[in-house]
DNA sequence: CACACATATTGACAGCCGTCGATATGGGCG
DNA sequence: CGCCCATATCGACGGCTGTCAATATGTGTG
């Protein structure tokens, strides 16, 4: 009990962890990682996600997302840029509507982002 | 061609992917990941976490962080406060220092995360 | 071509955030 | 107790960002 075992590291000592936990992160890697979690980052951007994803076709326009989360339409289109530019998002131009749906990466890392929701801040 | 199949989905339909793909999210949900996510997203605070998990025993004092950075002593607790205050770190102070230690959600985001870092941006 | 509709862009403004120097706090040592 | 060292807090400043109203762009329709 004197000491609290480090919950994860002991199952696999050596690299069990991805790149970030096995050696100190470069200031490019970080800054490229910082760009995507940038983009997550925002409550309306990860809600936009979620609807996007949460569709049964895994797609939807610009006008299907403003109501949802009770902001203006240039607003949305402001957050779906930022998505795409983070390469979180892809957009494709079908007849006058653009249909906005999630890149591999983004359907990984909401995946994984999951796991976070079932355990808030151990105080 | 014609039809780009969705990555992840496809395999297997009924909630594979983790509650944000399953429906869509809640503002209060969105909100608290939002709060970890806020804390990640920062070049800084990210190489902090991942010099302290690279570390074989699994901690870091502050002295120990501020050169690797290359910020000021302030800046650097600042940026510690932060990841504490979002549940990534905890604190423990022994003697004259203060070591700081990964908690479990940490590590699993970390590691989650670290497959952001093969996939830049498709453009 | 003129119009209507969906979306993108622009410009402005307020609030947040990373950084620093200066200073406070807190623990060990003589 | 008085000093030193490690760390935390404070106050200030500049830059970034989320939001909106207004306007521009682009796409189908009559």
């Amino acid at each position: 009990m004197t000491t609290a075992p480090l919950p994860v590291r002991e199952q696999d000592p050596l690299g069990c962890c991805g790149p970030i936990l096995d050696a100190a992160l470069s200031a490019t890697d970080a800054e490229r990682l910082a760009v995507v979690l940038r983009a997550l980052a925002e409550p309306t951007r990860l809600r936009l996600m979620s609807l996007i994803g949460s569709r049964p076709d895994g797609e939807a326009c610009v006008c299907e997302l403003t109501d949802p989360v009770g902001l203006t339409q240039p607003t949305v289109s402001h957050h779906l840029k930022v998505l795409i530019d983070a390469g979180l998002l892809e957009r494709e131009q079908r007849g006058r509507w653009a249909y906005y749906r999630l890149l591999p990466d983004a359907l990984a890392a909401l995946a994984a982002l999951g796991g976070l929701l079932n355990a808030p801040p151990a105080r």
